[in-house]
DNA sequence: AATACAATTAAACGATTGCTTAATTGTTTA
DNA sequence: TAAACAATTAAGCAATCGTTTAATTGTATT
């Protein structure tokens, strides 16, 4: 009943004590299925600013705009993934249109980042 | 002395109001810089992956491999990353590389996307 | 020393991402 | 209803990313 290398071949045996499963821990992966699809949205400075700013308040786009620096496409095209990922919300007012956080987990994610940073010295 | 349009001409005035100056927004913008790099790592499904095992135990490269089903060179890329953002250490014990992770911080963020996501329904 | 194996590194390729410019939608005001 | 403005969408392009294959390093065994 030799567990492996029946399927992989890239060691000779397993490190790990033999009564960890391959299966159990390939089963305990579907705990993180698609959560990559969150932190690759944060994964962009840019939408980590947007973020942080809306944090503190509501914004509408061409003052996310100002503030950073950049062209209203641009902007109108990172709100529009933070929205697919029900990131941020917003709402109509005449012609503006007003961003906020949705969550607060975004903002307890940033917070759990900074302290990593600042552990790194 | 009005505030702005000297500088950006996206819109006529500013949506927030007059007391929050445009300069106080981009400076508290400093807080969250670098950050995404972080959260650059975290935004690819395989090291989400890695991190999640290696949050339960000490694992050796080819063992990773083995479970994710991925060549050894993809792998120890990843790890490379990893490594690089101290995500995680690691030890030699002969020819082996044990991988774990360096703190806790990670697992948090899992954790509040994971939150987040259980939100979303 | 020579071979074997775990792991890393390097080069190259295909796919994805983020920006730009241009056109379009929606709302207000003249 | 026509003009103006905020915002979104679409298309195209440069840059970045993740994988593969091949070569290299480091350690242990014979």
């Amino acid at each position: 009943m030799a567990d492996r290398s029946r399927n992989n071949d890239l060691c000779d045996g397993f490190c790990l004590s033999p009564s960890v499963k391959v299966e159990e821990l390939r089963e305990r992966l579907t705990d993180v299925f698609g959560l990559s699809e969150i932190f690759k949205v944060l994964g962009d400075e840019t939408r980590v600013k947007i973020l942080y700013l809306l944090a503190h308040q509501e914004l509408c786009v061409c003052d996310i705009g100002a503030v950073l620096e950049m062209s209203l496409p641009a902007v109108s095209h990172h709100l529009r993934l933070l929205r697919a990922l029900r990131l941020v919300k917003y709402r109509r007012d005449g012609k503006m249109v007003y961003y906020s956080l949705d969550d607060d987990h975004i903002v307890h994610m940033i917070r759990e980042a900074q302290a990593h940073f600042a552990e790194d010295r």
